[in-house]
DNA sequence: TTCTCGCCGTAC
DNA sequence: GACGTACGGCGAGAAT
């Protein structure tokens, strides 16, 4: 140890760690139960922190459960927030054991918080001239910083000095009590003056510089923040004790006790063992920064004999791991470079294919290569997984091979486990699980016009990094996979409905849509034409030119030029001119309707017509979007490149352009929609007997809504009543609430609050669901689908009001949304085996959420309408009737 | 020239 | 603030 490090300590909020973890990483538990995902999280977190700080001395604290001495002066202090989890105080006591364990000092006092702790550790250790870092997120130990005390952020990295302090919040470090004082802080449920944010209390405090001076001058400072500052006295008197930190607290521990030990690696391995924490990122090396086994290790095939010794042993491997490097991101036009892959994780094996030119000695040639490897490739008895196999099965069929057992994904795996824990790509995944960091793809290649191609990276280069992928994959896949046996029917969820529907995605993204792009043309021209007329028009109104486009530029004629009270604000603060308030606006002044029209035809243009020519694959004649299966939070599919499922239907001239995409001749475009399927998962969920007997009856559903409400029968419900019961029914979907509903109608907010009263009065069974739901979500952090698909929701417990509320919202559409999403997914599964069972033609080409489109040749017509609708409307079985609009015409607009 | 962010609007 | 899930075009300003 030098010297330098016998004289920094580090001194730790343990309790911020704690939540992090709790919030950041999915969820793990032991085979029996019990939560550790909070205790490995922490773990990780600390020995990270002890590789990258060098030091002698530690300690760690936690916050005392209960009540300190802020609660006694101030009642309302952190009286918003909502209790620890239960799942997360079961991990306190096993963390603490195995952080001192690991050889870390803990520190709890009793009725005392973290943070009056450390900054009593802090002052007594910078009193005995040591270099003192402080470890936390929060803002209130900025107070502490002194040329001894510096404060890091966790997450960030961050470092902050003085001159950080001040660079950050304004103030300097004995000016931040004066500073939270006026500005409150809302996570502790600390007022503050009305209206001051850092902005205001920073200047002052570099006018007045301190809080007390600034009070003499109060009577100097104008406007409404200066009448609220003279008005502020007990507010600020109270707000400056509860954040100024007590420094002297008494404590048990002597500085002295505070040395860091080397870590008791048996009982380590034993607690970890007890917790079921195999993650090869926290063991024994907790001391020290090895570099994984197979980082560098990786191989590079440049001969025959090499080759066949190597393809030997990919015949008899139970698992290859494989992974293609390419000319391209775009599915279609990617070209081979090299493909690596691993058999046991530990080392991976590149197979440079198509490096130029330096490398053209030292290469195999790629046709002969491929040849060779096609039977192992194509054999669906050689079980393969990949990160993204999708793409990689596209790149190989680009080289006519159809890639074939495909026994997994981790891409998939990754998404089913936690969709929300973060990206899925591979190196994010690599870095949550497995505590890898791989080098980025573009330090090897560089960024901008210059960059190389995979091809012209270096041998060695290329195959520490290709190699990288493939064992990594390997390793990400065991992983991953014990992860999911743990509850199994995520398991489930990826063997039969993710990894399967990969293929299928496969195929609808080859097969692409026919679109005529003379129609889009036409459109093109016709939009042109009257959108330059709008702007004329927009233009004379104003009184000069402007652009119609510049939500910026809008606002000024709108409401500094012609004076128009403005309506609402953006989520940014600027005055809102979004269709709604424009709606607003048109009673005003005629120039909003305008600009209403143009908005809309504006979108399409150059959204749609003249896009989606832009789209077309020369080759094929055709659009072929990519699919994502690994994105939304709820399990849906989205697609980009174009994004095919958000083609205009509403408008007439909407409509238009969905007629542009049509089918070959001879061929027909299929529609098949499933019918309020949210609505009858809802009515699955909650049982409720009016919502089941609506569908039982094939009834209109909001018209039987609206005669519940209105208490009339069916028969005499007008469009009004009808228009009401279907927004509260997508209302209830959504989570939303009377306010919501008000907006949306125009009605006042106690006559929405009626009608959701009387809803739920009638539907009582409904409103129990929607509860229980909110409930069970706040009680396990997550909720499910049908299937048991998983939503975690970390913002359920966050301090914010706002996101808390937000995070109640997605617990109550995600059951419903995602049931949906798993719903058409067995149906595009079954519809793929239905047509190649029956060895038709017909190919499914668009999938959009909740309707499956085809193309079919006139004579399988009869046979595949009837055969997909069946497919769909019995991919499960639900307490009321699927149910499935069919619609066939020679284009997608006229299939409706 | 390219990237990022905010705003807005399309779909289900 | 107040209705969930996506993707993407445009403007504007920053980075290159």
């Amino acid at each position: 140890m030098s010297g330098a490090e016998d004289h920094r300590i580090l001194l730790v909020d343990g309790t911020a760690y704690l939540y992090r973890a709790f919030h950041a990483l999915p969820p793990l538990a032991t085979s029996r139960g019990f939560p550790t995902g909070a205790i490995k999280g922490v773990l990780n977190m600390v020995r990270s922190l002890r590789e990258q700080h060098p030091a002698a001395w530690a300690a760690i604290v936690f916050d005392s459960p209960g009540r300190s001495f802020r609660h006694a002066l101030y009642a309302q202090y952190k009286a918003q927030r909502p209790p620890m989890p239960d799942s997360l105080v079961v991990q306190i006591a096993p963390l603490q054991a195995a952080l001192q364990t690991m050889g870390f000092p803990v520190i709890q006092v009793p009725g005392v918080e973290a943070d009056d702790v450390l900054g009593t550790l802090a002052q007594r250790a910078s009193q005995k001239n040591f270099q003192v870092f402080l470890f936390s997120t929060d803002k209130d130990l900025a107070q502490l910083v002194t040329p001894d005390v510096s404060l890091v952020n966790p997450v960030t990295r961050e470092t902050l000095d003085r001159a950080g302090v001040k660079a950050r919040y304004g103030v300097w470090p004995e000016q931040m009590v004066d500073f939270l004082a006026l500005v409150g802080d809302s996570s502790d449920n600390i007022p503050g003056i009305p209206g001051v944010g850092p902005k205001t209390a920073a200047r002052w405090l570099e006018k007045y510089g301190s809080l007390d001076n600034l009070w003499a001058h109060r009577m100097e400072i104008p406007g409404q923040a200066g009448r609220a500052l003279q008005n502020g006295e007990t507010t600020l008197e109270m707000a400056r004790r509860l954040v100024t930190l007590d420094c002297r607290i008494p404590l048990e521990e002597s500085l002295e006790n505070l040395r860091l030990s080397p870590p008791d690696l048996t009982r380590l391995s034993e607690t970890l063992a007890s917790l079921e924490i195999h993650d090869p990122a926290v063991p024994a090396t907790a001391t020290g920064g090895d570099s994984a086994p197979g980082a560098g290790n990786s191989i590079c095939i440049t001969d025959w004999a090499q080759f066949e010794q190597w393809k030997e042993r990919l015949v008899r491997a139970d698992l290859i791991a494989i992974d293609t490097e390419t000319t391209s991101l775009n599915y279609l036009e990617a070209r081979l470079i090299g493909l690596s892959f691993s058999l046991d994780g530990e080392r991976g094996v590149y197979l440079p294919l198509r490096h130029s030119p330096e490398a053209a000695g030292t290469q195999l040639p790629v046709q002969a290569v491929l040849e060779a490897l096609r039977p192992l490739l194509e054999d669906p008895a050689r079980p393969k997984v990949g990160h993204h196999i999708k793409y990689d099965r596209h790149v190989f069929m680009n080289e006519g091979i159809a890639l074939g057992g495909i026994r997994s994904d981790t891409m998939l795996e990754s998404y089913v486990l936690n969709s929300t824990a973060g990206r899925h790509d591979l190196d994010s995944v690599a870095s949550r699980y497995l505590g890898i960091h791989k080098t980025s793809f573009e330090s090897l290649t560089g960024r901008g016009q210059h960059r190389k191609t995979f091809g012209e990276v270096s041998l060695d280069q290329a195959t520490a990094y290709a190699g990288a992928d493939a064992w990594i994959t390997w390793r990400l896949h065991q992983h991953l996979n014990q992860a999911l046996e743990a509850t199994p029917q995520l398991a489930r969820i990826v063997e039969s409905i993710e990894v399967p529907l990969s293929s299928v995605l496969f195929g609808m993204e080859r097969t692409g849509v026919r679109i005529d792009r003379e129609q889009l043309a036409e459109q093109s021209r016709e939009l042109e034409v009257t959108l330059r007329a709008l702007r004329e028009q927009a233009h004379r109104l104003a009184g000069h030119e402007f652009n119609p486009d510049s939500p910026k530029q809008l606002q000024t004629v709108l409401f500094d030029e012609l004076a128009i009270p403005a309506q609402g604000k953006t989520p940014g603060g600027q005055r809102s001119t979004s269709e709604a308030v424009l709606e607003e606006l048109a009673a005003h002044h005629p120039l909003p309707r305008l600009i209403l029209e143009y908005r809309s035809l504006a979108k399409l243009r150059s959204t749609y017509t003249e896009k989606l020519p832009q789209e077309i694959n020369p080759r094929t004649g055709r659009i072929h979007t990519s699919y994502h299966q690994a994105v939304t939070a709820t399990g849906r599919l989205s697609s980009s490149d174009p994004n095919l499922q958000n083609i205009p239907v509403r408008t007439a001239a909407g409509q238009r352009i969905r007629q542009a995409f049509i089918a070959e001749p001879g061929a027909f475009i299929v529609s098949l929609d499933y019918s309020q399927i949210e609505l009858r998962i809802l009515a699955h969920f909650s049982k409720d007997p009016g919502l089941l007997a609506a569908f039982a009856a094939h009834q209109d559903v909001h018209r039987a809504t609206a005669a519940e409400l209105f208490g009339i029968p069916a028969e005499t419900v007008n469009e009004d009543q009808r228009r009401l019961a279907k927004t509260i029914n997508f209302g209830l979907i959504y989570g939303m609430s009377a306010f919501g509903l008000a907006r949306q109608l125009g009605l006042s907010r106690e006559l929405a609050k009626n009608y959701m009263d009387r809803y739920f009065s009638r539907y009582s069974g409904v409103r129990d669901f929607l509860d229980n739901t909110r409930q069970q979500a706040r009680q396990q952090g997550f909720v499910e689908t049908l299937l048991g698909r998983r939503l975690y929701l970390p913002d359920l417990q966050n301090r914010s009001l706002g996101l808390r509320q937000t995070a109640e919202r997605a617990a109550i559409n995600a059951p419903m949304q995602g049931t949906a999403a798993d719903i058409i997914k067995i149906a595009m599964i079954g519809a793929e085996r239905w047509l190649r069972d029956h060895g038709c033609a017909s190919r499914l080409i668009l999938q959009v959420h909740d309707e499956l489109v085809l193309e079919v040749p006139e004579e399988e017509l009869d046979a595949v309408t009837s055969g997909i609708s069946l497919e769909m409307t019995s991919a499960v079985n639900l307490q009321v009737p699927l149910t499935v609009q069919v619609g066939v015409g020679p284009n997608w607009g006229l299939a409706h």
